[in-house]
DNA sequence: GCATTTGTGGCTT
DNA sequence: AAGCCACAAATGC
């Protein structure tokens, strides 16, 4: 099983994932456009549905480390498009502790596939594992509109 | 209203 | 096992 690094040009900026033939092991959000191949499985169909308005189901993933992020990945995979839930509604739906709940997605190697993007702090937006950029850009497209 | 403190639980090393 | 953290509610000012 090879990993490869695709990289995908979307609309709001550059990003790269990892496909090891199987699964989506990994995926990072960049600042700068990475240049380097593009893929055609699909994680690149995925992302582009998503980033036309229409999200698709997702592809397959790597399994989390741990059986707690697995049920994590569940609650905000429960989040439609386009709308947001705070960090403490989460905590509550899992029977955990806010605070748990953003270690927890700080540690997910899965940013965007797993909506991370779509959990904001209560009192504000909250951060982000890969730029709050990053999250402001997303919560204004989905919120904002499909027209880019 | 804003700054600090504290309860809290899973994650990383 | 110890320290870390992308929170939130409760105080203190």
């Amino acid at each position: 099983m090879q990993d490869e690094v695709f990289s995908y040009a979307s609309p709001l900026g550059e990003l790269s994932y990892v496909w090891d033939g199987k699964v989506c092991s990994g995926i990072q959000l960049l600042e700068a456009p990475a240049g380097g191949s593009v893929g055609n499985d699909p994680v690149r169909a995925w992302l582009d549905a998503y980033f036309s308005g229409a999200p698709l189901p997702l592809p397959p993933i790597a399994i989390p480390r741990s059986s707690f992020q697995a049920s994590m990945r569940e609650a905000l995979l429960a989040i439609p498009f386009g709308e947001t839930r705070t960090y403490g509604e989460i905590a509550a739906s899992l029977c955990t502790a806010p605070r748990a709940m953003g270690q927890a997605l700080g540690a997910n190697p899965l940013p965007l596939l797993i909506p991370c993007h779509r959990v904001v702090a209560v009192t504000g937006i909250g951060g982000f594992s890969c730029g709050l950029d990053w999250k402001r850009r997303l919560l204004g497209f989905e919120s904002g509109g499909t027209d880019f």
